[in-house]
DNA sequence: ATAATAAATGACACGGTGTCACCTGTCAAT
DNA sequence: ATTGACAGGTGACACCGTGTCATTTATTAT
């Protein structure tokens, strides 16, 4: 969190200041921005900076949460507009968030967010699953599946639910870690997750 | 990839090299971790480093990938041994891989691949969809969406249901970034996903 | 024995971080 | 008007890490 003086800045000052680390941030994903180019940029000496945060990534949150924020409510609208229809709900907003994306003045920014390291991992966890080491092997798997599954019907599906799954355990696994979870609650959310995804994909 | 004079190295010094990159990444995430720490650590002068790796990230990914190519093969083994049945094969292997966890000696080193950066980021992504802020809008939102549902019985599946979409979304993003999809592409692709998970909760 | 090639080495230039002793401006109390 | 106290401003500095490169050393081929 920022610090009481960044709140007690002048309005100018701290637009200024904002402005600069978002276009630092813009530039580089955070842990290749440095503040001596944001304090450059936005004119201000050094040591004021650490006035204001507590270091480089303290800016950074509050630069994404405050663009979070400008998002929020929105879901719940468009959850009344389709009629609690989650899933159109949601592609909406997926559809939105896409097509804003481009005109956006912060599109760096956000894009910087969403690479940041994020997809060398996630392609390094792909790799444990990989399922498409050559096409026998796949060829195999679609086989072995198809005994079970209903609705797989095209090898573009088939890719798709091996990806959703592959999300939804990473996604488990980071939490895992984050919450800091014992096996027990781990393995239940998994069980319960798998269980929601299995239903509407068998026999 | 790790250069040439890296896989020329005799067998005892490379080992050396690898087993004080990993204890350097298991201390802290990569992009806290110092060259000049593992260079100590294995006993070899600085120079020596990057006659062998690009870089830091080099010698990490070599070091993951390393890892997980452990694990290959085994997917498809228990995929077998559960007679094609996607989930209980990937819920197997999400079990062994929790169970090992704690005696692996490379514990630190697989959390700091996990947590890196993150679920920090995932955390304000879920900010934008927050749908917890206070128990008023969860109620509201189970009402709507029980309206189009079926297999959400309690306020537990409901939360999951959550997290399932947030995170396949969250994939679709990094996705659409990492590989630079066009607006098109990425609908396509969200859409896919989406219909799949839908047959299975849907009235 | 010699040349040629590959590898090893560590000092160094560069750039970034966070701190701290000191400076400045403001404002209430005298 | 003067003082002192205090919040905030400032930038030089100590420290640390990176990647390079000229030089040295080892290895191999002739």
């Amino acid at each position: 969190m920022p610090k009481q003086t960044f709140y007690n800045l002048p309005e100018d000052k701290r637009q200024t200041l904002l402005y600069a680390a978002e276009k630092e941030f813009s530039r580089v994903p955070v842990y290749e921005a440095s503040i001596s180019n944001i304090v450059k940029s936005a004119g201000i000496p050094r040591g004021s900076f650490y006035q204001y945060f507590e270091d480089k990534e303290d800016a950074y949150l509050f630069l994404l949460s405050q663009q979070a924020r400008t998002r929020q409510g929105n879901f719940i609208t468009l959850l009344q507009k389709y009629d609690g229809d989650l899933f159109d709900a949601i592609t909406e907003m997926y559809r939105l968030l896409l097509k804003e994306l481009p005109e956006q003045e912060n599109l760096d920014f956000l894009k910087n967010a969403f690479l940041n390291m994020t997809h060398k991992i996630e392609n390094i966890f792909n790799r444990i699953f990989d399922v498409n080491e050559n096409r026998e092997q796949l060829k195999e798997i679609s086989t072995l599946i198809n005994k079970q599954c209903l609705n797989i019907s095209d090898e573009k599906d088939l890719h798709h639910v091996i990806q959703i799954i592959t999300s939804v355990t990473f996604h488990n696994l980071v939490e895992k870690f984050a919450k800091e979870m014992s096996y027990e609650e781990a393995m239940d959310n998994f069980n319960t997750e798998m269980n929601l995804l299995k239903k509407g994909l068998y026999k």
